[in-house]
DNA sequence: ACATTTGTCAACCAGATGGTTAAACTAAAT
DNA sequence: ATTTAGTTTAACCATCTGGTTGACAAATGT
């Protein structure tokens, strides 16, 4: 049962350093935090992460890929484009109201080192705006929805997702509202955000 | 000449901290790194600040006051409410392509510590969205635009403004674009994003 | 001219931090 | 029972970091 062991205290590890991480950045964080989370000794996180930089890498490439994915349903789904407003939005919100830190840290430690978005992009799978920019043009030249770039649609719809929960102590400030009516104004967005980008884009 | 002199080096430090930590955050900047872009010895730091923690907080404030004012506009203009939201989104992207680091050091740094609004919400002059929130009332019972919460509104109109700027290294890997075709869609977003808003809520 | 305040700097310090080492422990394999 | 491989721990270590000190220079005031 050795195998099974180590892969506990692995996986243990990786969720006391998100936690840690997710809360304190790459810098802010002390990997005798970390260990304390973990509960353990802080030479077992360089036994089974050799150092700070590769355990860092490991949380953030995780929580990578539980976004990505969320992010390429609205780029490759083969559903009309107002259903995947929809879908998308619910979804989206759904997820990141259980991993309220997740995007922030992303986006955080994107804007600290570009290069990692660089690697990203360069792998195998990484979606692109082709099919969606398709959907959007076929729908314009059919007369369902105005005129608007691929990119700035993406953007938008990207913007009114995301945006709330990274903005959350900026925006709690100033529309005055405590965590309990926030979180309400976030079930609101579910189909509120859905709502307002078609409004604004079909004809 | 003291008196200019000191000034001088007191702004200076200044600036040199704002690059710093709108660049690598509180936990990232050194003291070290400050004092070698500011030109001075590291004890200068202290000499004319004190601390890290009380240089940060100069550094943020003046930040923060910069922003407010350009949210400000939003809630407490007195003019029509589709010229507020073009004006602003005109304003607002111009501002932000000057200062490019300023928003997401702020909301980086508001997610670290949320105290950091508590008590600038408790300023005497911090704006709240109770003007907004009538015009928005009152243009709804008009009929000028579509039923919306003020709240909900607000949230967008920030979004669509600030997302795209925090989420740069994000978007431009999703949208596949170099700087200087990002820089463009900034560009036209200082029209899009208001016609897109307006678009959505108008009748 | 002299004393006092203000500004500048190099050297220094205590504590924190990421990382290493070597020894002890565990459990399966021989 | 002994070996072997993997796991865990405490004690270290070199370096970094924010901050201090004391000497000295430059203004300023009297």
């Amino acid at each position: 049962m050795v195998d099974t062991k180590n892969k506990v205290t692995e996986l243990e590890i990786l969720e006391a350093a998100k936690r840690i991480f997710q809360q304190k950045g790459m810098a802010g964080a002390r990997m005798q935090e970390i260990a304390d989370e973990a509960k353990i000794n802080k030479s077992m996180l360089h036994y089974y992460y050799r150092s700070k930089q590769l355990l860092f890498e490991a949380v953030f490439k995780k929580a990578f890929s539980m976004l990505a994915p969320q992010l390429n349903e609205i780029i490759n789904a083969d559903t009309p484009l107002f259903d995947k407003i929809k879908g998308f939005t619910q979804n989206y919100i759904s997820f990141v109201i259980k991993h309220p830190y997740l995007p922030n840290f992303i986006i955080q430690e994107l804007n600290r080192n570009p290069k990692f978005m660089e690697e990203l992009t360069k792998e195998e799978h990484f979606p692109n705006l082709n099919k969606f920019k398709k959907q959007v043009e076929a729908d314009i030249s059919k007369g369902l929805i105005r005129p608007i770039k691929a990119e700035q649609l993406f953007i938008n719809i990207i913007a009114l997702n995301i945006f709330p929960f990274i903005g959350a102590p900026l925006l709690k400030g100033f529309t005055v509202t405590n965590d309990k009516t926030y979180s309400q104004l976030m079930e609101e967005r579910k189909i509120e955000v859905a709502v307002f980008i078609i409004n604004s884009i079909k004809i």
